[in-house]
DNA sequence: GGTTAGCACTCGGTAAAATCGAGTGCTAAC
DNA sequence: GTTAGCACTCGATTTTACCGAGTGCTAACC
């Protein structure tokens, strides 16, 4: 899946100088829009000094090269995903503006919590900043260890395994014993649960006890349930800000309603954010991605990273006329704040 | 808020025989077609032995009672929110589809997993079985005590605290120290928290040691983060199925935009579903709970109980025009299975 | 008195027709 | 190479006509 563009189906050096700033004068106006734009409301453009007549002839030939598309004859020109492309390789960077810039250092400045409510609250935070739908991903904690691990018994048979990992994550898991166990049991057994497990990461066999006693069975089960769970451990939590946006932006019940069918699987909502990310701010525009529903859809994704290693991701999710710009905008600074907020010393 | 009908501003005994039978048909026919339906599709009913003629004049009673009501004049007749809630109260109880009880059976035999896992595939499956949108709430545990809390150090400075509590519900926090402590300082601190808390509610204050030793510190620390959370623990988790679904039963872009802008707020469909929340199934058919939003909107509501209190419900949202008779049979179905799987041995 | 067939009337929805105009491509002049 | 001019296209919008589902009313009927 193409993350950036390839341009070399296109001739040699791209665009010369007047085609690009055409392309790029539709492509804005077109955003403005959603409507068709025809070579006279490009000509009215100060950046473009010809006559709509050479405009129109510039616009037959960036069809014919792929760049923009005629709905009908005799209507205006749309900008294609390789428009949009283009438009956005060429895109200088956009700042943010200072209303939002305030919004967003006020937000972090007074966040507070665990990772997963700032992530979700980071959501909620991007969505209002850009008015699309946002995606934030954290990721999983697959190679993460055990800190400590700790049984605590609900009643006789059902005990609770609280498991800390050293990324900060913390798990529970109900086990539930066809036999009673005392609290001295259960104490034990934590004891040597935490012996048995402390540093090992979930993928790890353990060798543990065959003895018979209610402490051995006890601890057999607790690894039992704990390793049997652990692939889903290691999946991404996934936070969507915004989903309301949806409706807003997409034009068409039935495409809100695949978008919205999509967001509602988080799976798949990962492997899309996580096929997009690389260094940087990626976009990716209509069919890009490999997601057949979202072709409509354009990706802005930037990676949020920890020590130089990739953690996590924000993402936002709009029509492929979404406003690139300040949507990179935001989703950069939003990246560079979260990246900061967790490599600073406010824990996690 | 009104949650079961009052007919008390309906002429004393309510409608005659006749009356009653036209309306639910009526009410039928609009929840099949979504069109106003007229006197002849009625008198065409089988359990509508009369004219179409004496139909409108019976229609023209229930509109001047204000069962019914005309978009527009020479069109048919379409229920007002009265005229549903009468429907409503007059349902004989209707019974789940073979394939659906089975899926339920299916479900509930194989759901493996803690609480909050159950209900979010819950939500899932309801949202499945009814092709509406579904909501799970489980309740806060704001009487939960203390059943353990476990201090973790994840650097000198960082620590995890990690409560919890008899109703199985697991917390943890951040606990950033402006000072070092060393991992016995902390085996000592999570020693003394435990003697401290456990068996206590976060309502309660409890005597923190006024030393000034590391461990003392830490302890203080760690109670003031934990009660400074108190608040926001005791909140319901929710859970959302099917969110897509309002892209499909809803018509017009901007009501969808509007319902799931509320569902986005989690504290609104809390109270929402708290206000609609009685014995048994109950439904809240457009303005009758108090949210102006979903005035289009029907909500049903099924209480989940544990030893005869409520610790969470299942609710449904569609417009005022769903398949009542299915729908809340759904509810219920999933709300006693939901019941007794908690109820039951299963662990939690 | 309640019920019903008959009928004139209403009025939104739909289809057909007319119109508009933004935008095009082409050509000829610059 | 650029541009003014112009005939032409074709979707969108408006207009008009029309249809018919549905109504309310009345007079006949049981």
């Amino acid at each position: 899946m193409a993350r950036r563009a390839k341009l070399t189906d296109a001739p040699a050096i791209g665009l010369d100088e007047r085609k690009a700033t055409i392309l790029e004068a539709v492509v804005n106006e077109h955003i403005d829009t959603a409507q068709p734009v025809g070579s006279s409301a490009i000509a009215a453009n100060a950046d473009v000094a010809v006559s709509s007549a050479t405009v129109r002839s510039e616009m037959v030939a960036l069809e014919r090269e792929g760049y923009l598309a005629q709905p009908h004859t005799s209507a205006g020109r749309v900008p294609t995903d390789k428009g949009y492309r283009y438009f956005v390789d060429h895109l200088e960077a956009g700042v943010l503006g200072v209303a939002q810039q305030r919004q967003l250092g006020e937000f972090f400045a007074h966040v507070r919590g665990e990772v997963e409510d700032v992530l979700e609250q980071t959501a909620t935070l991007l969505s209002q900043l850009t008015n699309y739908t946002s995606v934030v991903v954290g990721a999983g904690h697959s190679n993460a260890t055990i800190l400590s691990v700790q049984l605590v018994n609900l009643d006789a048979r059902h005990h609770l395994l609280v498991t800390v990992f050293n990324d900060g994550t913390v798990t529970k898991h109900s086990v539930l014993a066809n036999f009673e166990a005392s609290h001295l049991d259960v104490a034990e057994a934590s004891r040597q649960l935490n012996a048995l497990l402390i540093g090992t990461s979930l993928d790890l066999t353990v060798q543990v006890p065959s003895r018979t006693d209610v402490v051995a069975r006890l601890v057999r089960e607790s690894v039992a349930v704990l390793h049997a769970e652990a692939p889903t451990l290691e999946g991404e939590q996934v936070y969507i800000g915004g989903s309301s946006r949806v409706a807003q932006v997409f034009d068409g019940v039935e495409t809100v309603r695949q978008v919205l069918a999509i967001l509602e699987q988080e799976l798949l909502v990962v492997s899309l954010v996580e096929d997009v990310l690389g260094q940087g701010v990626s976009v990716a525009i209509g069919s890009e991605h490999g997601f057949e529903p979202l072709s409509s859809c354009a990706v802005i994704v930037a990676p949020v990273t920890l020590e130089g290693e990739s953690v996590g991701a924000v993402g936002l999710l709009g029509p492929t006329r979404m406003k690139y710009r300040e949507v990179m905008a935001a989703a950069e600074a939003v990246s560079a704040h979260l990246t900061q907020h967790f490599g600073g010393d406010h824990g996690g």
